[in-house]
DNA sequence: CTGTATCCATGATGATACTG
DNA sequence: CAGTATCATCATGGATACAG
């Protein structure tokens, strides 16, 4: 079946399911942060500068429940906590590809 | 040049780009609506309801800076205003597509 | 280190009325 | 028809302090 042949109202909800997923400032900067190897709560703060902690928990909960990132603790004193991305978040590779094309792409067309 | 050869914080300036574009509520179900001939500020109101005019005139005038809605004013009386989507638009065709088809996919992922 | 809790500022959105 | 103006509401996010 081809995305062409859906009906334009489930093309407007699937959209905005994956809006909702990784739209807002901080989510696909986290989930980049971490692919590069930033598995820490504190390593991923640095990379992703300036966000609090309050916000990089929520954000970090939100990609939990989506199933793109794995936090795993470990019962060591202080507690360590590391965060990765699931096999699963592989498959925004392209989508995300095509943001970072398109962005790139669109930085030059503002300027005409 | 390819996408993974681009530095981490171009791709995730890239990114926010796009986001920045075409994220929130109302952006994509407009280019959406006016796409299918809705061109005319009821019809378009009509078509993704319940949007106010409050808010579609915000969200008309960003896509219209953003170079993705043309605006044509007639000077007629009453005043006849026309949306249009530009054929720079359909550059998103490509990303759209990728975020139906990953919505779609998404919806059964998170079921499991 | 990895967060939670609290308070507060800001912006986004909605409701409603009104204008040319 | 195509908006603008005004007021109210609400969610988001930031600042800061603190806990295990």
């Amino acid at each position: 079946m081809h995305v062409d042949d859906l009906p334009i109202e489930q093309k407007i909800k699937y959209v905005q399911d994956t809006l909702f997923v990784i739209s807002g400032k901080w989510k696909l900067p986290i989930l980049i942060a971490i692919s590069q190897g930033s598995n820490r709560f504190r390593d991923i703060q640095r990379q992703v500068l300036p966000i609090t902690t309050r916000v990089l928990t929520k954000e970090l909960r939100d990609l939990e429940q989506n199933k793109l990132v794995i936090r795993t603790v470990y019962d060591t004193s202080p507690v360590l906590v590391t965060y990765d991305v699931s096999a699963y978040c592989k498959s925004l590779k392209p989508l995300v590809d095509e943001m970072i094309l398109w962005g790139k792409n669109h930085r030059k067309k503002l300027i005409e």
